[in-house]
DNA sequence: TTTTATTTTTACCAAATGGTCTATATCGGA
DNA sequence: TCCGATATAGACCATTTGGTAAAAATAAAA
C-alpha cells in the first residue's frame, strides 16, 4: 500500500509532470527523485552484496537494512517486497551482465576480437564478482524469475554473435570450431574466477584481487582458448 | 537426543559387537543396520536432489521429507538437525566430486589422459547434474561448511596433478601451460553445462541429456582444450 | 505370549522473518 | 511560521519452520 502510494506518486511525476507555474517546485522534485533513485541504489548495492554472499533465501530483510544502514521499515518504503527488491537488483546486474558480449562484429580481427573479450570478461569478475555470484546462483536454481525476461534478449543476442563467429569460420579465421560451445566455454572460464573464488583461494591461494595473478591468468586463458581456435593449417 | 541414542546404540554395535549367543541376533542386527543406512540414503538423495535446487536456504525439511516419503520429525530422527543432514549430503557429494582428478599420472600420454579427463568429468555433470550444482551453489557461496574440510585434500590432489602436468610441459608434451589454470579450466568448461543448464539451455535449446548435442559438446571441448595444450613447433 | 527396544506419528513450541499499521519526524513550499 | 506531503521509526502480527516431548505402533527378543 505505502509502496502503492510512492509508486502511484512517482509514476506521476514521470509520466505527466505538472505544469508548475514555478521552475523551482520542479527543481526541487528532482532533486527529492534523484535522492530516491540514490537511496534506492543504495539499497540494492546493499541487497547485491548480500544476497550474492548468502543467497536470497538465505538473507533476512534485516541484514540488507543493516547493511544499506536503513531500518527494515524503510527499506520497505522503497520497495514492495523482498522479491520486488530482488527482481530489481537482478534486472541491474543484467544490463552489467549482457554488455560484454554485444562488442564483436565481423570486421574484427577475431583473435583480437576474443582476446579482448577474455579480458573485459575477466575484468569484470574481479571488479564485479557480487554480480557474477549472484547471477550464477540463479541460473544454478534454475533461474525461475530471470529466465522468461532473460531467455528472449540472450538468445538473441547470442544468435547474432554466433552468426560472426561462423562467419569467420567460414572466412577461415577461425578453426571450425562451434559458436555456441566457444561462447559457453568463454564464459565459462572466465567466470570461474569470480564464482569459484573460494575454491581458487583455496587450490592456489590466490585471487583475481592479485595484480599478478591477474595478468597471469588473463594470460593463460587466452593462450589457451586462442591456440584452441586458430586456425591450423 | 534421540539421535544420541541413535548414534550410541549404532557406535555400540560397530565398534564392540556383543559377543552374541546366537548368530541369529548379528545377523538380524546387520539387517537393521542395513535398513537404517538404506533410509538414510534416501533421505540423503532426496535431500541433495532439493537441495541442489533451491539452496540450502531455500528448503524446508518438509520439503525434503515428503521428497523422501517420510515425515519431517521422522528424518530428524535419522538425522540430528537441518545442518547434520546438510553436512552428510556435501561429505558424500565430495566422494564423487574428487574422484575423477585422481587417474592421471605422468606414464600416461597427455593428450589422451586429459581427453579422458573430460569425457568424464562431461559425463559427471549429465548424470550427477545434482552433486554439480549443490559443489557449485556450496562454493559460490563461499563454503562455509565444505570449505574446511575441502581444503587439505582438494590442495593435495591438486599440488599432485599439477606436478604431473608441469612434468608433461617439461618433457615437451605440452605446450607450456600454467597447471592450475589448466585445471580451472578444464573444471569451469565442463561443469558448466550441469550447472548453467537452464542459460545453456535457454542459448540453445538442447542439454547434455540429449546424446547428440551430449557427443558435439564433447568434442568440441576435447578439440578447444587439446589443440590451446598441444605442443607447437 | 510377554516384554523390551526401536521406529513412526501426533501435538506442540519458540524463534525468525516478511510484512502491516500507526505514530512521529522532517522538509519543501506558501 | 505554518501546513501538507514525504520519509522514518516502533510496535506488532501471522506464518513458516527447525526442533522437541511424549505417545502410539511396530518389530525383535525372551
Amino acid at each position: 500500500m505505502t509502496v502503492r502510494k510512492l509508486r502511484s506518486k512517482r509514476d506521476a511525476t514521470l509520466d505527466s509532470p505538472i505544469k508548475s507555474r514555478r521552475v523551482a517546485t520542479d527543481v526541487a522534485k528532482e532533486r527529492r527523485l534523484r535522492q530516491i533513485e540514490l537511496k534506492r541504489g543504495a539499497i540494492m548495492d546493499a541487497a547485491l552484496d548480500v544476497f550474492s554472499r548468502y543467497g536470497v533465501h538465505g538473507t533476512s530483510l534485516d541484514q540488507v537494512a543493516i547493511q544499506a544502514d536503513v531500518s527494515k521499515t524503510n527499506l520497505l518504503y522503497y520497495f514492495p517486497s523482498k522479491e520486488a527488491l530482488y527482481v530489481n537488483v537482478l534486472r541491474q546486474l543484467l544490463e552489467v551482465w549482457l554488455k560484454p558480449l554485444q562488442s564483436f562484429s565481423v570486421e574484427q580481427d577475431p583473435i583480437e576480437a576474443i582476446a579482448e573479450y577474455i579480458r573485459v570478461k575477466l575484468t569484470l569478475s574481479r571488479d564485479h564478482p557480487a554480480e557474477s555470484r549472484l547471477f550464477c546462483l540463479e541460473i544454478v536454481q534454475g533461474a525461475p524469475l530471470l529466465l522468461t525476461e532473460l531467455q528472449q534478449p540472450l538468445h538473441d543476442i547470442v544468435q547474432n554473435k554466433v552468426a560472426v563467429i561462423r562467419a569467420w569460420v567460414q572466412e577461415g579465421k577461425l578453426a571450425s570450431v562451434d559458436p555456441y560451445h566457444l561462447i559457453f566455454s568463454l564464459w565459462a572460464v572466465t567466470q570461474h574466477y569470480a564464482d569459484f573464488r573460494a575454491q581458487v583461494e583455496a587450490v592456489s591461494g590466490k585471487t583475481l584481487d592479485d595484480p599478478e595473478f591477474f595478468a597471469e591468468t588473463l594470460q593463460n586463458l587466452q593462450d589457451l582458448i586462442l591456440n584452441g581456435i586458430r586456425p591450423r593449417s
